[in-house]
DNA sequence: CGTGCAATG
DNA sequence: CATTGCACG
């Protein structure tokens, strides 16, 4: 049409198309840019270069996604072709996974889930995979707390890494489970990558519930005692992962780049791109591996959106 | 179409149409006929005449139902023009029932709102008028039970009668509450109707959680020992009602009438009509008065349905 | 099957 | 503003 828009109408008109185009932050800081999808990722690798896609997806309910006809993880997997999906918050119980399990099986017969005993439909961790792993362990199998109640972890076992799901606990509403995240379950996990690294590389993937740095969540100011961004969280985010050896792989790849994967549904977020990125890969040794790190945030069905890590073999 | 239909196909035409016109017993008893409100209601009262038409509803959770934009108690006020309307399992909270009564005011200026205090969310009464009444009052200020904790009364008094909108305890499953519902709350109401009674009539309303006879209820042999039809609440109800003088006005002015007014959403029984007349209104001394009992199957939002009085004044 | 709550995010 | 489970019917 031939009407002018005003500056404000512009951007509005952007957000309303592709909103994490957009930086959407007040005062952007240095010469932060927005992260695009359909621009900043690599051409693919040669035909025929050994390569492996996982994908990581805090589905918020995965009984809600399925229902979604417009969406499935297997359209998903159409889309992305990916060879192996992990899941946080399915809130599946063990007497449903057949069940499920059935709703997917679609090529990927190797699934692995790990279900919260303690509360019924409350976290909850998957691995989904059309290559079937030497092994699978779910839990940490280290002593000391509920970890293992609430199916935060589970791992395969692929030839050359193992690859965790997890589903690291919120910090809750007043901070109540802070220390317990912090103490607890951040140096249960450390010390559980530890231990597997002595035999293979790790791929530690999911919703690692924290934003690491102010680039990593739309308001830093206004979130230093929100769980995910305390200093706290922050603080052993480094040093029990990165300081251990592993990498931010987004963020390696992206220095700069404003890139979200969670926007909640209590603000109506999605639409102004202003929240937290807090779903991570993280890998130890592949690092030099990763060809890409990628986000999908125009995938919808839960307020995380998918992620990706392509790896050379 | 020139299709020619086989019986069976007649049948669910019907059925799908009104049901509630068809006698979906196997075996009707008697001379037992189905109740159709377009054919079985008298002509309207005379101009002039003086009167007062009642209607109450066991709504099941009236939020819901002011969420359905395809109808809400308003639509039924423009549709049958009621004086008041009683409501059962309100399940408004004490805390909501300003911003209920804005939905609802539009010419009714007058409703009265009891409230589970016990359980929230949960049963819940109300009489809703256009005309003031002389008095309201909330449970029934009889010692001994419950009863004033779940907002399962509310009285307004007019000028010739008491009105009492009323919901009267389920048996529950494994009629963990049939001793209660016969002991406590049947008898408590039998004597604060008689109360009342030495100074007006009575008009009781309401769901009287009670299929009376066998013509009440879908499959009675296969009921017996289902709430609501066990051998002791339909004795509780003749004794501590009928027998008291009160009158199952539906049933006077239409005897060998199958008439429902629950259907239950667990087996999608409303388009099969099979199920159970719970919602009486049941009266004293202004037995004479009745124009006209009605019930009227095809209003949806509810797995009960509204029903009416027309009383002479 | 459907309501409204509670806990959780 | 969503999810899931739960009590209740």
């Amino acid at each position: 049409s031939s009407k002018v828009l005003k500056t404000d109408e512009v951007t509005s008109s952007l957000v309303q198309s592709e909103p994490w185009t957009v930086l959407a932050h007040k005062k952007p800081e240095k010469d932060w840019k927005a992260y695009n999808p359909k621009t900043m990722r690599p051409p693919s690798l040669p035909e025929g270069t050994k390569s492996m896609k996982i994908m990581t997806w805090n589905v918020n309910g995965l009984r809600a996604l399925l229902k979604l006809e417009s969406f499935s993880a297997l359209q998903l997997a159409q889309r992305e072709n990916f060879d192996v999906l992990c899941l946080q918050e399915t809130k599946i119980q063990v007497k449903d996974v057949e069940e499920v399990k059935k709703a997917l099986s679609d090529g990927y017969d190797h699934s692995f889930w790990s279900c919260s005993v303690s509360k019924l439909g409350y976290s909850g961790t998957a691995i989904i995979s059309r290559i079937k792993p030497l092994s699978v362990r779910y839990g940490t199998g280290l002593s000391g707390s509920d970890h293992d109640m609430e199916g935060r972890i589970v791992t395969a076992e692929f030839e050359s890494f193992y690859l965790i799901s997890t589903y690291v606990p919120n910090s809750g509403d007043g901070l109540k489970r802070l220390s317990y995240r912090i103490e607890e379950w951040d140096k249960t996990l450390s010390n559980y990558i530890k231990e597997l690294e002595k035999s293979k590389p790790v791929v530690l993937t999911g919703d690692l519930n924290c934003a690491h740095e102010e680039i990593d969540i739309y308001n830093p100011a206004g979130n230093k005692r929100s769980a995910g961004f305390t200093i706290e969280e922050r603080e052993s985010f480094r040093e029990n992962f990165l300081d251990k050896g592993f990498v931010d792989t987004f963020r390696k790849q992206h220095p700069g780049v404003v890139g979200y994967t969670y926007w909640g549904y209590r603000h109506g977020t999605r639409k102004t791109n202003k929240r937290w990125r807090l779903d991570y890969l993280v890998s130890e040794s592949m690092a030099g591996n990763v060809h890409d790190s990628y986000i999908l945030p125009d995938i919808n069905g839960s307020d995380h959106c998918p992620i990706g890590l392509i790896l050379k073999l």
